[in-house]
RNA sequence: GCCCACGUAGCUCAGCAGGAUAGAGCAACGGUUUCCUAAACCGUAGGUCACAGGUUCGAAUCCUGUCGUGGGUACCA
């Protein structure tokens, strides 16, 4: 609808030389009285034409050439908003379209022949994933789903370090409870890794060699904890639906000599020096508020350097958009690899970083701490158990990412038949027995009897399904996820309106028939959106 | 101290490319089922949009400051 309205406004851009180059927008008034759509571009022209912004309104509408098949009413109302009223039979002929696109209706082909990375999750094997991680799973997933539907070729990518001190204490932990299992009695150091499923490998280790591996190294024992604690991982992601296209091993960038590459280039360009036996990077000579240190005086690189020779990567695998979501812990380390990038000569317009805020667990009024070294977290494969896939992933979709979102167990475990996930996917289940209901009755739908879908419930809940293709793009582009989760709650909203004013079965033949479109219609939207979110649309509940 | 995000109904949060009377869910109260699933619908009540300035014809939305919350500010990642 909206489209139809700027091609009008392009037309008129050669009648009035002042509307040509603005920045127009169109929006949805609150108010029904309001129209469909509405602009304020006569207000905004005040200062530049020195004239009523009435007036301004009265020159553009008179202008305008429309179709009156499309557009019912133009009014100016206010203080000079302009106000369009779309003609119903327009609004309802989003029917058959969307029945003839189906599970196509509202992707779009924009970015066709694009390639995109999502970096994502990125947890060190050091342990299960949390809740805390799940945010950032969900989050990832879904914008990586949405970039697909607007023609994106996506790829799905997690992060990892397996070297460095925190793993060598893992291993160290895993060689400490193998060793007591075989008799050993040793003190567990509070620093060291206390989860019980540590306790859980060493076990089964033992369990099937005994205590013959008791002379092997921490290495032997990190590495066995490592592939154990990445089985897990996997497994918790395909918990909730998600699969990963490639592990990258921040390992291979020593292997491949990356590491020694990046390092050399930036001693060509100057920008590096040793201090305290330190090597040091010269932010400050781009832009940054003081150097830090690349490569340690015990010879270990920081985190800087690997995560700039990964994002080279990156760049030289050739995406046209790379994706990086972090919680907010991390998003003190992102400026600096930015402008070192920068400085080596890659477009860092490619690159577009996501902060997303942290849950913050409560058992009722108690904040949970969590920390996956003293093991007092709450495992995302828990919650899912616990509340079931769908419930986790819309319970982290369903708000901003940039809003600081409380997680209170308890309310999640008691009230999760409260879920608004169930509402969404009750109308679909709804529509689903209408429908199976009707074929019984020996009822067909008929789309090209659109123009008999004239009730306001009808029109409101057909504009909404008119909105569906641009809502996908827009919270695209602007990676917000939760828009999707808003939009189809407003849509179940107006159908299950549409269903206790209208009937579908029991009504005059031709119209049952219209209506069952229409039915069909809402359901495809249901079944794509949810798609999206990564939902399942069940046929009952 | 400095940097980033946030502060909207009792609770959890939308709204924030400036626009017309600030919304939803939950919780509270009341109503709707001889009729396609009541996991639904309708209604009542609930607000100084943290506070104070500023920009603007117009500010929850943009800017500045104050307070509060979370995160960061390491030769941890």
């Amino acid at each position: 609808m909206k489209d139809y309205i700027i091609s009008l406004f392009n037309k008129l851009s050669e009648k009035l030389e002042y509307i040509a180059g603005l920045d127009l927008t169109f929006s949805a008034p609150a108010q029904e009285t309001h129209g469909d759509l509405s602009t304020n571009v006569a207000m905004t022209l005040t200062k530049k034409l020195r004239k009523n912004p009435r007036q301004i309104a009265a020159e553009i509408t008179d202008a305008l050439d429309y179709d009156e098949r499309i557009i019912s009413k133009i009014e100016i109302a206010g203080p000079g908003f302009i106000n369009f009223f779309f003609n119903p039979e327009y609004v309802a002929s989003i029917v058959p379209v969307i029945i003839r696109e189906g599970e196509n209706y509202g992707r779009s082909v924009i970015n066709n022949g694009k390639s995109a990375i999502v970096e994502f999750v990125s947890a060190n094997p050091t342990g299960p994933l949390t809740v805390g991680h799940g945010r950032n799973a969900v989050i990832g997933d879904t914008i990586a789903t949405m970039l697909e539907w607007t023609g994106y070729k996506v790829d799905r990518e997690y992060y990892f370090n397996n070297a460095g001190r925190q793993m060598r204490i893992l291993g160290e932990s895993l060689r400490l409870r193998y060793m007591a299992l075989c008799g050993e009695e040793n003190e567990f150091p509070e620093e060291y890794y206390q989860g019980e499923y540590l306790v859980d490998i060493a076990r089964s280790l033992f369990e099937r060699e005994g205590d013959s591996l008791k002379n092997n190294e921490v290495s032997f024992f990190k590495d066995i904890a490592e592939r154990e604690i990445f089985r897990d991982i996997e497994n918790t992601l395909s918990n909730i639906n998600i699969k990963m296209k490639s592990f990258f091993n921040e390992h291979s960038l020593y292997e491949d000599g990356k590491i020694e590459e990046v390092l050399k280039s930036f001693q060509e360009k100057n920008l590096s020096y040793e201090k305290e036996g330190a090597k040091w990077l010269k932010l400050t000579e781009l832009g940054m508020e003081q150097d830090k240190v690349m490569v340690k005086s015990t010879g270990e690189p920081t985190y800087r350097l690997p995560d700039i020779a990964y994002h080279i990567t990156k760049f030289e695998r050739e995406y046209d958009l790379i994706v990086d979501l972090f919680g907010s812990d991390h998003a003190a380390t992102y400026p600096d690899v930015m402008a070192a990038l920068k400085a080596l000569g890659y477009d860092t317009e490619k690159v577009k970083v996501l902060i997303h805020q942290f849950v913050t667990i409560m058992e009722g009024k108690e904040v949970v701490k969590m920390s996956t070294r003293k093991a007092n977290f709450i495992t995302l494969d828990e919650l899912t158990e616990e509340v079931g896939r769908d419930v986790v992933r819309y319970f982290f979709i369903m708000r901003g990412i940039s809003s600081h979102l409380n997680f209170d167990l308890q309310l999640a475990k008691k009230h999760s038949d409260e879920n608004p996930v169930f509402y969404l996917q009750y109308a679909h289940a709804r529509i689903c027995s209408i429908l199976r209901m009707a074929d019984k009755e020996g009822l067909e739908p008929d789309d090209s009897l659109y123009r008999l879908l004239t009730a306001p419930s009808e029109i409101t809940l057909m504009k909404k399904l008119h909105q569906f293709p641009g809502e996908i793009l827009y919270s695209t582009s602007g990676f917000e996820p939760h828009r999707i989760a808003n939009y189809l709650e407003e849509l179940a909203a107006l159908f299950h309106k549409f269903y206790t004013e209208c009937r579908i079965i029991g009504v005059e033949k031709d119209l049952s028939s219209a209506r069952m479109a229409l039915a069909i219609a809402v359901q495809t939207v249901l079944k794509n959106g949810l798609g999206i979110l990564g939902l399942s649309a069940p046929d009952r509940m």
